[in-house]
DNA sequence: TCGTCGTTATACGCAAGCGTATAGAACGCA
DNA sequence: TGCGTTCTATACGCTTGCGTATAACGACGA
């Protein structure tokens, strides 16, 4: 049997970087092979129909958002093995505010939108979303008692993380990095931090 | 000349819905005719073309979106004539964070997703974006002196009112409202309201 | 009653995109 | 070298959708 020349995953790969910069519609079939540099003609060995390949970039997806979540926060607890729990929170929790690399952070939009309009898709992200909100309930109440007011700091933190991306306001004489790091002190409830801390992420 | 059977706006109109249902690939010259029952004979006498179409429906959503932020100021204050400045705030932030009728919401936020990718879209969305904002800085101003820490909570207001319409999470033994209220408690910065305070919408 | 003008239906050519069928090319293995 | 498997190119029919052209229709004013 000949090495695939263009793998499944391929496809999957391809399809979730229209996904992540044109939305769930500007993903066709010829349009990828075409991206792949290749006809269609291949696809079909691979995927029943275009909604198998949808669903596929979703398993893709959810399992990798799911992993990063554990990556993280297992890298993270590594990371201040010493101190006590709260620097594992706000390091974890500022890296949420900004969430992770380049990769999943656009497709995670992307199936955001997705997820108002089909039923599939919303059950998926909330299994994902469902897993990052108890690692913040985790997180925040290492420092915070009441429960209600850790689900009421864990939405907070969890739709700022969101939100900005879909916010287009500007700042004047602030940069967006810089009120995210205060909102995140709010958020954390804790004493504002120098005005010149460095900037967390965008 | 006969009355237009079919007046522009009706395209405008039926092109928003699409909009808010299905984004904006869904808007399409004929699915609109079909909609209303009519072919796409009429929609060329008042658009040039498919963009066109989709120009005028930013238009609409732009003119609406801010008028609506106007009255619904005007009218909130006009209510709270007799106390201080601070029900005020309160009232128009809680109206804030479950955003206004179900005409525009859905709008927005499929606004907000199309102008990840489109350059004008944003253009226009920034422009809505910052009268808003602009609001929230002015009423929460009137309990925070600290212009960053304004400036924080505002941000964080706007991405819970937009935020939480795209997180798919639960809320164990609570309701979405439940959580949103409490939020707002902390937004606003002041005690938790009595647990059994009325849900201040969805 | 009869134009007139705006709206509409219908038909056309064109392009993109789906899913299928079929034949050819590339590679691993014997 | 030859065989079989796997991927690929090409071609087909079908549907949807765009934008244009043209003719019919209807309401109103003269």
């Amino acid at each position: 049997m000949g090495a695939p020349r263009t793998p499944r995953e391929r496809w999957v790969e391809e399809g979730l970087q229209v996904l992540a910069d044109s939305g769930p519609d500007a993903v066709r079939v010829e349009a990828l092979a075409k991206r792949i540099g290749v006809t269609k003609g291949g696809f079909y060995g691979y995927f029943a129909d275009r909604d198998a390949l949808l669903a596929a970039m979703l398993d893709t997806w959810e399992r990798e958002a799911t992993d990063q979540v554990v990556d993280r926060v297992r890298h993270d607890a590594d990371a201040d093995a010493d101190g006590g729990g709260d620097p594992r929170a706000l390091i974890t929790l500022a890296g949420m505010l900004t969430f992770s690399g380049d990769r999943l952070r656009p497709i995670d939009l992307a199936v955001r939108d997705w997820a108002r309009r089909d039923e599939d898709v919303a059950a998926r992200l909330r299994r994902v979303d469902n897993r990052r909100m108890e690692l913040l309930r985790e997180m925040i109440g290492t420092f915070c008692p009441d429960p209600a007011e850790v689900e009421a700091r864990s939405l907070i933190a969890f739709c700022v993380a969101i939100g900005h991306h879909f916010l287009a306001a500007d700042h004047p004489g602030r940069t967006r990095a810089e009120v995210l790091a205060r909102a995140g002190d709010l958020i954390l409830d804790r004493p504002a931090g120098p005005e010149s801390r460095g900037p967390r992420g965008a």
